[in-house]
DNA sequence: ATAAGGGTTCCAGTGACGGGAAGGTCAAGG
DNA sequence: CCTTGACCTTCCCGTCACTGGAACCCTTAT
């Protein structure tokens, strides 16, 4: 397959699938006239990458399940412990973002949102005394 | 006031007051030694943008919000539109995590996390048929 | 012969800084 | 007077995961 049906196949951007390539996360075979050709082995990379990056992982976790992927002998626990930590770090974004969401929406429900310049937003952020 | 104790004043790195000079959020005045000196009002200013950035605001949106501050002819309905807008961004984001949070707390949950290969993560991430 | 629609490489830009080098300035201590 | 150390300056590169675009090659159809 070229990479054009590559990415229709898989979904994922032909930038993105070169850009793969690039940083080594797969490995396609190359026709004779420089065309990249890829094997099922790689689209199955490129799938499972696909969902390990919708899942918000960093290209390096993916890497490093690619490798826990194809490693027969790995123990699970390690597959385990990247996904646990990456879980915490989703948890901490959504506390994160909670909190800036609290504080904003009680900002944005008091702001009249009129013609007047008045502004309870503007009041806070510029440290309301 | 030196760019170091405007630092340990507003808690801004001071690379990032440089960069905000830099992209002309700022305007500090230099003194003759080439030091910048900032006002109270670039003070401020600094201030403003630290809670702005601390909500969640991107520099541009902090642009635009600096603009209404400092116009007092502003209309409110402005100021909250801009708010408004970057409160669904927060939630599209909110929901996104969770969506994440979702499927990966399942997975965490399925996985042994012992010594065997067996591990229904990388089973769900290479596509379980 | 040409045009359209693939493919290729390489370079630059994104957002919001952070790290670090190379060098100027200032206050205190010996 | 000299040095030390803590400041300050500019400048350039790196981050992360791509995306856009230029310049060029290959294939197929007309």
């Amino acid at each position: 397959m070229n990479i054009g049906e590559v990415s229709a196949h898989t979904g994922l951007p032909v930038k993105t699938i070169r850009y793969y390539e690039d940083i080594d996360l797969i490995k396609p075979l190359r026709d004779d006239n420089g065309y990249r050709r890829f094997r099922d082995q790689d689209i199955h990379k490129l799938k499972f990458l696909g969902r390990a990056r919708a899942l918000g992982f960093t290209i390096e976790d993916c890497r490093t399940l690619l490798a826990l992927y194809e490693d027969e002998t790995r123990a699970s626990s390690d597959v385990k412990r990247v996904a646990r930590d990456h879980l915490a770090q989703i948890d901490a974004k959504i506390d994160d973002l909670k909190g800036m969401r609290e504080t904003l929406s009680h900002l944005v429900d008091a702001c009249a949102g009129d013609d007047r310049p008045d502004c309870p937003i503007l009041k806070d952020l510029g440290g309301k005394p």
